[in-house]
DNA sequence: TCAAAAGTGTTCAATCTACACCCATGG
DNA sequence: CCATGGGTGTAGATTGAACACTTTTGA
């Protein structure tokens, strides 16, 4: 895997992606590390010359997660000057190449288009990419110090996540095809952080109409067995 | 006023603006016309080298309207590919310039940043740029058909306008310093659409806690005398 | 037959909606 | 003293939160 050349993308624009994951139990994202220098960021990348936005962002989950269409939403644009750091790009290059330029493309001003993703965490097998020699997966709790902006990046994806959560059907790539009503609450507290009544949680989301009820499932615990459902799937 | 150079912008980028004003009745945004082609497009522009996201669309809000400090609101960055429309750039600049060039950087493609502003529509004297010779006012529910997407812009930004309108105080800038609960109801009424409950919606916007009520206006009319409001700026 | 988890019911309070009523004002 | 618009009161419906009760399952 080599660097990405300056001259296929547009320049001055990247992306950056939160990715949601859920363990089963707490809420995750993806974090890259760099080479050599013990810092984190958020995987992101670069758009073609003759690229959608969309597709470019999908492109890197791609290479990154293995995964096809997921569930991917725009939530903000940062283009603060707080944002230009060149001389951590440099000192990230670096750590890898032992000359590096005193000019490079990447060391200029990125306005970047923020987007999340809620992916299937058990699906995963992330892939670091070529300037970072691991990534891997966070409590959203727990984040550590993050380069750039990147750690408000974060909560500003946690807030839209937060207040669009009932709208949208988001949880659909959290969770496996089928699942049971216990575990579409378990995401949710992940996701708001706090505990929800069981009984009003059933209520609420089969009045949503969003959910198809199927067999049951035989879960071998000592205790009635749960419904499956699925996410009704609309046009 | 000349045509923007290239070499002092971000290339590629571009932000349009929605800018939202309310005559009394009902709610226009403004929208320009390009020199002898009848074409009509939001006012937009582009990002100095050195100038943060959100200071360069201030910056062109205050040239075109001459305001300072309104309200201001990113919603949503376009990148698609069909936003990309070089024939009808060089046809503006055509309209305008007895020689344009076989290549310019207003042919390129751009991913645009999509702002939307809420202004007293009494207190502005729209100012064209230089490559349009009107600006003006339009019914938001008479848009004609604009330029490249900025229908699709519109749509957007009047969606995630009345979406969010509860939340934030968004009506600030569309009403003067003090104003009547009529007007504030007849804002309301114009951004949704729809017709409020007059007693419910006094009761509703009291209990907010956002609007400081003073002296009653004596409007000569023959009938009790409303309170003014103002909304109390918090932190 | 017991414990644990799932599904459903019930109650009470808070909120929303519609409409009624009274008040201030100028003609 | 009447018409008009503004402010507040109230009954009924809707929604939401808390908690109880019943059912299913394997041990």
């Amino acid at each position: 895997m080599s660097l990405p050349e300056a001259v296929q993308y547009l320049p001055h624009i990247a992306y950056d992606s939160v990715i949601f994951g859920f363990s089963g139990e707490k809420l995750k994202i993806l974090l890259m590390e760099y080479h050599n220098t013990g810092w984190f960021a958020l995987p992101g990348g670069f758009v073609k010359i003759n690229e959608p936005l969309d597709e470019a962002v999908s492109r890197g989950l791609r290479e990154r997660t293995g995964l096809e269409s997921i569930y991917l939403e725009q939530f903000y644009t940062f283009g603060s000057l707080e944002r230009v750091r060149p001389e951590a790009m440099r000192k990230i290059l670096q750590a890898q190449h032992k000359v590096v330029p005193e000019k490079h493309w990447l060391f200029e001003r990125f306005i970047s288009v923020g987007y999340y993703a809620l992916i299937d965490y058990t699906k995963v097998e992330p892939q670091p990419d070529a300037l970072s020699d691991s990534i891997d997966w966070y409590d959203v709790d727990a984040v550590p110090q993050l380069l750039f902006d990147h750690n408000h990046i974060v909560e500003k994806a946690l807030e839209h996540l937060r207040t669009h959560l009932d709208q949208k059907l988001l949880s659909v790539n959290l969770l496996p095809e089928r699942f049971t009503m216990k575990e579409l609450q378990q995401v949710y507290e992940a996701i708001l952080g706090e505990k929800q009544n069981r009984a009003n949680f059933q209520r609420k989301m089969l009045s949503l109409g969003i959910l198809e009820r199927h067999e049951k499932l035989y879960s071998g615990g000592s205790h009635k067995a749960p419904y499956l459902y699925s996410f009704i799937v609309q046009n």
